[in-house]
DNA sequence: CATAATTAAGTTGATATCAACATGACCGAG
DNA sequence: CTCGGTCATGTTGATATCAACTTAATTATG
């Protein structure tokens, strides 16, 4: 006993902080919505509500476990979330007339509403994050993360 | 009144879809941090822990305001996490001598134990993710994801 | 058709996230 | 020295996140 454990090398620190993906991508997107939920704000949406409400505005209503992969979010997550979106009004859902375990979401008119009115603000904000990212590459980036959301 | 709010047009949704960063950062960050959270669990750390334990593996230890912007983090959710942390054993805080306002953040001996245990998880995680991003430049990745968490 | 396996959702409990507000310590101007 | 501003941290309330468990409906098997 009173085995002394050695310190974790500085060095072993450096190469995490040099090379963990996961690190910089919780740092980014914690960064990321927090400068989209502020610009959002006026309009009350957080980056998140603004994702779900759009990925709704579908030609066929979807059911909560197919947002949840491609949102790659906990489908329980997501029911949450979703319990605001329908408080507030701005979504819908119905029992699915096939499959009565199955339920379908669909954005109302507000919801539909709220969206117009958070587009300028979407299209002003994601111009400076670009403007930001100066001359990086754009394509690779985003075909990381998507590749990273099907991990 | 009763005026008939027009659906969001499908392109709109479209062109969200095809640009935003902020649902790519979002969903990539959620993927790959459940991934770690899953790798990590035999050693009971979260990626969330896993950063903060390893960033405090500094020669000075550091306050809680010098963490926050480090990680991105807002400074509030920081202090939740430390308190689970201390709890634990895992992380001893001590008043700055120098400022009586200032906490010293430090890993105990047993912050120092676990996060050798997690390192060869962490390394044969880190090793599939990019084994799994094929090909894809992960430098022009890590330096966008940095530049990302700056804004 | 009856029962088992599967599937869609919901609930609970723990932690994470952040804005808004509150407290106490430091510091500079007068 | 003292008062007003700033700084470091903490607290509260709302939502986000996910694993584990539960319920109800569907589907597959014998």
């Amino acid at each position: 006993m009173s085995e002394t454990t050695p310190a974790l090398p500085r060095e072993v620190t450096l190469e995490v902080r040099d090379r963990c993906l996961c690190f910089r991508a919780q740092r980014g997107a914690r960064a990321l919505g927090r400068r989209f939920d502020i610009a959002l704000k006026p309009v009350g949406l957080t980056n998140g509500q603004f994702s779900i409400l759009m990925s709704l505005n579908r030609p066929e209503p979807p059911r909560i476990s197919d947002l949840a992969p491609f949102l790659a979010m906990d489908r329980t997550t997501l029911t949450a979330a979703l319990k605001v979106l329908e408080r507030r009004g701005l979504v819908e859902s119905a029992a699915d007339a096939e499959d009565k375990r199955g339920k379908r979401l669909r954005l109302s008119p507000r919801g539909h509403a709220i969206l117009h009115e958070a587009m300028p603000i979407w299209r002003r904000e994601h111009d400076a994050v670009e403007a930001a990212l100066d001359g990086m590459d754009l394509e690779t980036l985003k075909a990381a993360l998507m590749k990273l959301g099907e991990l």
